[in-house]
RNA sequence: GCACCCAUAGCUCAGCUGGAUAGAGCGCUGCCCUCCGAAGGCAGAGGCCGCAGGUUCGAAUCCUGCUGGGUGCGCCA
């Protein structure tokens, strides 16, 4: 139920009958109409624009137009004021009876309170971590590991058929690199001195695989050359970080739909498909690209390219496929990979890649746009970076080094719901502050815990309830009359709960999960809010000794907002807890 | 030099694809526990929404140009 676009279509209903009276003119385009909450709550419940919308196409006054819509809207039970206010505002008032109603509708649906069919079904796949398969995920991974996933979740809560992908860059000269490091680690467990340089992965986490290989080889390849061992390695190797890497998204509960290979599109054809697809548009050709302007590179020399014409579809310069000795660049797999997204019949594309690749976006856009004849649409997301403190120190992290914290070490300390909520607590391309102090203190500074507070402070009046005997199982509340539900602090949290269902819409439109987070803030708040009021105010409270219908109300009240919070947090990826420790 | 992202209270950030007097948290000043958990709540002070133009009935939001910060810019992935 979702009452924001309930008010909607009762305010077109009505746009349609001054229409058919000729109040209005015929033709005219409600799209840009919209019902909304004002945002000083003093204007009432909700505001619509229509008459300032239409005043333009309409060739009439605006108030005259709100004044001719309020009358109409008046008429309906739900409504008790439609009045006109400023250039032409119509402010509702509702009837107590709707937000009672709102309440009843999200205890009856429970976290199927908000979901919608906004997505119709429509085919989308999310590309997220694809991460390099040369080391454990580290903490840059984890936010757009987390991003992706609870947007993965948001849009299937709005009716996406959601497919979650990784793709595994396990094709470059970086998965050699891998190969080589490995057996220098393999060397090293059979005893040789070696050297770590510059070009290959120190970490130790790369000890136990030399090890697991001196174990299979014993020292059989120790003087062998490079070609005889690399191709074995390099697979060995990839497997394992994938292995680690999947160990990795466990512990913060992600689970993969897809997991693409890139070395599946080479000596498959794929890539030249891919590539044949544009030259049959004309969009390949030879070339020499100009060199960067201001400060030119010291070894710049221009060579001849096999080029992708990218600027024919909005990118700046185009951009080479092939590099000057002929073998395809990283550009030219991606052109592929993205082709069989297309092939696979997703109708909606979105990639979440770090801030670091955003001067690849508009290539890898202008690619699909391309491939797709601009039928399929592609949203890239850049996560920007944690900053990560402790105790207000920060810490830096250098792959090169091995000294990166990876996200096993912040998962370890932290747990998986804190990390998951502090970083989806922030638009994505925004950077992000993440102090380990902080975001384990339980205070309201900390939003887990101020969310999660709320929560378990309804499991706590539940309990309390259960011991003074009254019955608060699920079909009781259910059927609980909430028409008692009318003092100001309780509507104003049933309020809160109404705008889930158009809050979910708004995050899905807008591929922005953060937006969940903050909603769970505001209701919280109100609910904490409502909450104190009852040390004064003993009415508010929600167990009212020897009423047990008017209990029954209050908690019901309250099951909705855990029942509420429950769903945003399952979209965030948190576990809701029923008591603090 | 070019492209993308960012600029909102002392600090950290929201701002519902253009709405009314721009909101939270922290910090600061007060107040509220005999009371379902005060791990909370209430109130107050604090703003040329980076600058300058433009579009509009109406702009923090859209457009243009600046200023300042971040990221990236052929033969890495």
């Amino acid at each position: 139920m979702n009452l924001f676009a309930d008010i909607r279509a009762l305010v077109i209903d009505s746009l349609v009958t001054l229409t058919a009276e000729g109040v209005l003119p015929e033709g005219l385009d409600f799209a840009n109409v919209a019902v909304e909450p004002p945002r000083d709550a003093s204007h009432g419940d909700m505001a619509t624009n229509a008459a300032m919308v239409l005043a333009k196409p309409a060739k009439a006054n605006p108030r005259a137009i709100a004044e001719a819509l309020s009358a109409k809207l008046a008429a309906d039970d739900r409504i008790t004021v439609a009045e006109v206010a400023g250039p032409g505002f119509l402010n509702m008032r509702l009837a107590p009876v709707v937000w009672q109603q709102v309440t009843a509708a999200a205890l009856a649906q429970g976290t199927d309170f908000g979901k919608s069919d906004l997505g119709q079904g429509t085919k989308v796949n999310i590309e997220y971590v694809s991460a390099n398969p040369t080391g454990p995920l580290h903490v840059g991974h984890t936010r757009g590991a987390v991003f992706g996933d609870a947007l993965a979740s948001l849009l299937a809560y709005s009716g996406y058929d959601v497919t979650r992908e990784y793709y595994i860059n396990d094709a470059g000269a970086q998965v050699d690199v891998l190969a080589r490091s490995v057996y220098l680690r393999y060397l090293e467990a059979n005893g040789k001195e070696v050297a770590f340089e510059d070009g290959t992965y120190p970490g130790d986490y790369l000890i136990p695989l030399g090890q697991a290989l001196a174990d299979i080889k014993g020292d059989s390849i120790v003087d062998a050359p490079e070609s005889e061992w690399l191709e074995e390695i390099r697979e060995f190797a990839t497997d394992a970080m994938m292995h680690l890497i999947r160990q990795d998204l466990a512990m913060i509960g992600i689970e993969m739909d897809v997991f693409y290979s890139e070395k599946t599109l080479y000596g498959t054809g794929q890539i030249e498909g891919a590539i044949t697809a544009l030259e049959k548009q004309g969009l390949i050709y030879q070339g020499t690209l100009p060199p960067p302007k201001g400060k030119l590179p010291e070894d710049w020399e221009p060579r001849e390219q096999t080029l992708f014409k990218s600027t024919d579809h909005g990118d700046d310069v185009d951009r080479p496929v092939k590099k000057s000795d002929g073998s395809w660049t990283y550009f030219a797999p991606d052109i592929a990979y993205h082709y069989t997204k297309i092939e696979r019949g997703f109708d909606m594309l979105i990639d979440v890649f770090g801030a670091d690749h955003g001067g690849y976006v508009k290539r890898m856009k202008a690619a699909v746009s391309a491939l797709s004849a601009g039928e399929v649409p592609i949203d890239i997301k850049l996560t920007q970076l944690v900053k990560l403190f402790k105790n207000g120190e920060p810490f830096k992290m250098s792959k090169r080094a091995g000294t990166f914290v990876t996200m096993r070490d912040v998962i370890e300390q932290v747990g998986p719901d804190v990390t998951r909520f502090v970083m989806l607590t922030r638009k994505q391309d925004a950077p992000l502050d993440f102090d380990f102090a902080k975001v384990t203190e339980q205070s309201k500074d900390n939003p887990v815990f101020y969310v999660q507070y709320a929560h378990a402070r309804v499991h706590s009046v539940l309990r309390k309830a259960v011991e003074a005997g009254i019955n608060v199982d699920a079909v009781t509340l259910q059927a609980a009359d909430l028409s008692g539900l009318t003092h100001e602090a309780e509507i104003d949290v049933a309020k809160k709960i109404a705008e889930w269902p158009r809050l979910v819409e708004i995050a899905s439109r807008t591929n922005e999960p953060h937006r969940i987070a903050f909603y769970l803030y505001e209701l919280a708040s109100e609910f904490h809010g409502l909450w104190n009021r009852g040390n004064e105010e003993t009415q508010l409270r929600f167990i009212q000794e020897g009423d047990d219908a008017t209990s029954q109300s209050k908690i019901a009240l309250a099951s909705a907002v855990a029942v509420v919070i429950s769903a945003g947090l399952g979209i965030l990826g948190v576990n809701p807890v029923e008591e603090m420790r």
